[in-house]
DNA sequence: AATGAATGAGTGTTCATTCAT
DNA sequence: GATGAATGAACACTCATTCAT
């Protein structure tokens, strides 16, 4: 009816995100998604298919803009140090950025309408995942940076931040997680470099 | 029918935890439950009151084992190290050797239904942390564990786990978690003894 | 609620009968069934799974009344223009006894619900007609009855009141099938006798 | 789209009776009909103004072929034997060569929309039945050809053919039909011809 | 304490139809 | 005449919950 200016697809997903991240996927009803994009049944049927594939597309749209604004960000540095701590701080500032988008990528990772599109996620987890890695191998071979698993990276970056944003995120004082981004960086970047990784003894 | 041997109770309990952790709470029907215990109806109402009630027993259950499992192993330790790595150590064994339980807790923290105990999780929790805490208060006074504020602490120890949990877990290669223990350990130790924590060298 | 009397499952096929044989399946809605049989639609799936196979239910219990009421005229017959003659009439009288199973019956044979259940209605419409054929294998055998292929048995003998019926069945004047029968049954056993098949002139 | 050369009103006409025959009216979405086509939904409304009316058109497509080719076969005979003949031979010939039709014609005479056409039909059926009756009755005057209530030629002619067809059609094995043609045939003049009319005693 | 037949509100989904271009 | 994106009323079906036994 209306202009359909902001593309209707779009005001649905929109939509739906808002929906999704505050009441969750069982807990939204598809007339809810329809009532806030001001769209009918049928159009939604038309873009998505159903609830489930809708609840997908919308995450892996939110993962996808995660992506993108991360890669911008990492393109002009040049320091290992800088790579390192750029990645714990873009998660949490992110993360408060875009709160519905968080709340839904975090909290809904397992839900089964999201499993359904694991593979496009894994995809472009690994996608982001190697492009970072390249720009760091440099600094492995250097010396510089130490040399682990692959999977112990991720962990050891994002695995604190990933646990302070869940305890806070439900809160809603995200404003405490940009406050700990120094934090966790020097964590991050003690943890990553080389000169000490022997941890304790003299 | 029958005896009520293994505890009618009990046997809800379990066969919900397989249930859920399967399934979630929301892919699994009341009936599901009742075929699992071989239970009627009237006994899961009698006992839990409904699903939800239900399946937040079954995390309250299973977070409780947690803690009562992390505190013996903490009981016996004296050094801020021995301290810390025990904490990475006993996560990362007891999820592979829970992994029904551990699915369930890790996968399910903010679901509807879990968030409805959310109180008693709150409060199991910041025993427990308080507890550990406690146990580490002598050795930040004495200087040799950095003094963080609280909620830093559960994410430089923990975090790394949980996300390395998080990837690995689904996929069920549970031994990898094992052997990521003493670097996991590492790092944690890493980031919170006391002496190094500016990070780089001159 | 009420005294489960009559049956709760035979409540639904009853229902289920009258508003099929009047709107066809696909013009009944659930609802209707449920309205006019005081059942919840939670009985109606314990009982029946679904629309469909409550229709197909519906046929095949309908099929079994007349085979069985069809089964026990015969019994008592002896002579083979007996036999023939009491298919025929038998198939007309109850019609109009029973005229919205026999509305059923025959307006939804090709229903998509009620070739969900083929299995069943051929097995059940081979049992009679086997039965049938067995009534009158002597005859044929003492040349009393011309010998045809099967398929030919029943075309010949119910053929026309086949015809017949499906040309007045829906206009309600089912009293003239009554008076039909006799000139069907006639024309049944002419083509079913032997003495002269052969049909030419002399 | 392109030119419309074999008529898009004849393609749609095509289509729906592919459709309609292998999966009925209701199992058959307007969607299918123009996939199957290649036109769009505004054309099949302006032709035929909704599901229902392309439902009955088609139809009566059907019946006005089949009237058609009937027709044109009967012009030439002049004994009764032939005309009786005929009818039957006719029918089950045209069957085996327009399955499709057929299948429509015969399975879904009862269904909904059809009914929607049933005064066309009606008509349609009456014509051709008159115009038969019409060669038929100077031989029911001479005594060559039974006299009986209208209804009953209809029954006695085709009845066992039609109820041939309605086994064997979904069966496909529609090769049967033809050879069933003489017996039917005899049987169907033995059923109409004077002179031995009485059936039983010597 | 235990049972399980019965309930019925709630919701995802379909698909014939319209109408602006 | 032709198009096809958008509509939204209609409906089958699920499943947590109850309660008489």
């Amino acid at each position: 009816m209306s202009s359909s200016r902001p593309d209707r697809r779009q005001r649905i997903l929109d939509a739906a995100l808002r929906c999704f991240s505050k009441n969750g996927v069982a807990g939204t009803r598809i007339e809810d998604v329809l009532a806030a994009s001001h769209s009918s049944a049928g159009s939604l049927y038309h873009f998505f298919g159903g609830k489930e594939a809708l609840a997908g597309a919308v995450y892996v749209e939110g993962l996808r803009a995660y992506h993108t604004s991360l890669a911008e960000r990492l393109a002009r540095l040049r320091s290992p140090e800088a790579l390192v701590r750029a990645v714990v701080t873009h998660y949490l500032e992110w993360l408060t950025d875009h709160p519905e988008q968080a709340r839904y990528l975090l909290e809904h990772r397992r839900s089964s309408p999201v499993r359904a599109v694991e593979k496009e996620i894994r995809a472009a987890t690994r996608a982001a995942f190697e492009a970072y890695e390249a720009r760091l191998a440099p600094f492995v071979i250097e010396g510089r940076v130490v040399k682990l698993p692959a999977e112990l990276y991720a962990a050891l970056l994002l695995g604190p931040a990933q646990t302070l944003a869940a305890h806070w995120l439900p809160r809603g004082r995200s404003d405490e997680l940009r406050a700990a981004a120094p934090a966790l960086a020097d964590a991050a970047w003690r943890a990553l470099r080389r000169g000490d990784e022997t941890g304790g003894s003299p």
